[in-house]
DNA sequence: AAGAACAAAGTGTTCTA
DNA sequence: TAGAACACTTTGTTCTT
């Protein structure tokens, strides 16, 4: 997936999805959150073992991104727990090869903790993911007709704190209901939920 | 050298010298400064092309030691450079090899410019490299003897601001007599030498 | 969506002249 | 004190289940 001396990446013919640790093109869950496979045999490689022994020589905030992902294994492996990367999902032996998988539950969605508007790149790169899923089960249509409807009101409504909430409330229960109906959703992890409902806030606040 | 996992390095077994880049174990002069041979193995391959490619993501600040070093190659060349490692000494193809190695000419000394009175680890690197040298040279007893005699007065006296730059004075006669007679202090970087006297500076002011 | 196997990049040491 | 050759570590991709 990666290519290298910044020449255009396979990401943009191959796979929407976006690495949330780095970045780069994803194809997948892995490890319970969207990453690429680099990122996947770095977690399955050191996460058992390595948060004792590897350490961040600054200050455990390196910024990760496709080209730093090497400098700082310490904080790669602590921004991939971060995002909730689960070590259990990692065989020991062959472990469990005969199991049922069982997908985990959603649980309820007690967000809007957070109303950002602005968003880092880690937020974005979630965000595009989220936007991805969404266009495959054709619910961005619902979000357009929202849109639509939000730009086609006087200017001055628009901002009226009120007016915003009220289509606050449509969108997250557009959401909701999708959230129930979508099992590839329930695999997000909490991160990619909540930046769902960011996304939302954003597009109708914005 | 290196030793992982930080157990004891061998560099306290095989060599007093210490890699002016990462603080490794050295064993001679490469490339114009003392370095480990993973220093001189990296310089040879990254400082004819690299600096244009190599590029610190954070402020070209990194910290370079033993542990980091991986961390960040750009960083790791800058230091190098500016540590005076030379890259015209990298041989192209066979080039030169039949020519006679021209000692580079002592440079006079118009140092003193900096008078620290604390020292960096780099410095203390430089500083140990520099005594190394010294007791290679029988040098060092002259020094002891010029400590002996200092700490033999008065407190009161060694603060002096007049008397220290005597003793100062009197430790760089020495220290210029020793570089006249040297060819090996020659080849060492201004860096060294810089610290040679930092270190006559501090030994007679601290 | 997991691991295994393979491949490549990057780094470090030993040998030789 | 330089390079060559070798060895090792770390990272990244493809294949198989
Ligand atoms: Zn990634
Ligand atoms: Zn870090
Ligand atoms: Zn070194
Ligand atoms: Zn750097």
């Amino acid at each position: 997936m990666t290519t290298y001396h910044r020449k255009i990446t396979k990401r943009m013919f191959c796979s929407p999805l976006i690495c949330c640790i780095c970045g780069d093109g994803a194809r997948g869950i892995n490890f319970d959150v969207i990453t690429c496979m680099s990122c996947k045999a770095f977690f399955r490689r050191n996460a058992l073992q390595a948060l004792n022994v590897l350490r961040c020589r600054r200050k455990s905030n390196c910024e990760i991104t496709i080209e730093t992902r090497k400098n700082c294994p310490a904080c790669r492996l602590q921004k991939c727990l971060k995002f909730g990367m689960k070590s259990k999902l990692i065989r020991l032996d062959s472990q469990a090869l005969t199991q049922d998988i069982q997908l985990p539950r959603p649980r309820p969605l007690s967000l809007l903790q957070n109303d950002y508007s602005t968003f880092t790149v880690d937020q974005w790169n979630l965000l595009s993911n989220v936007i991805n899923v969404c266009n495959e089960y054709n619910i961005i249509n619902d979000i357009k007709c929202l849109l639509i409807e939000y730009y086609s009101l006087p200017v001055r409504l628009r901002v009226k704190p009120l007016t915003a909430l009220s289509y606050m409330n449509k969108s997250l229960s557009t959401i909701q209901t999708i959230l129930k109906r979508s099992p590839y959703f329930h695999s997000l992890s909490l991160n990619s939920r909540r930046s769902l409902i960011q996304n939302n806030i954003y597009l109708t606040t914005n």
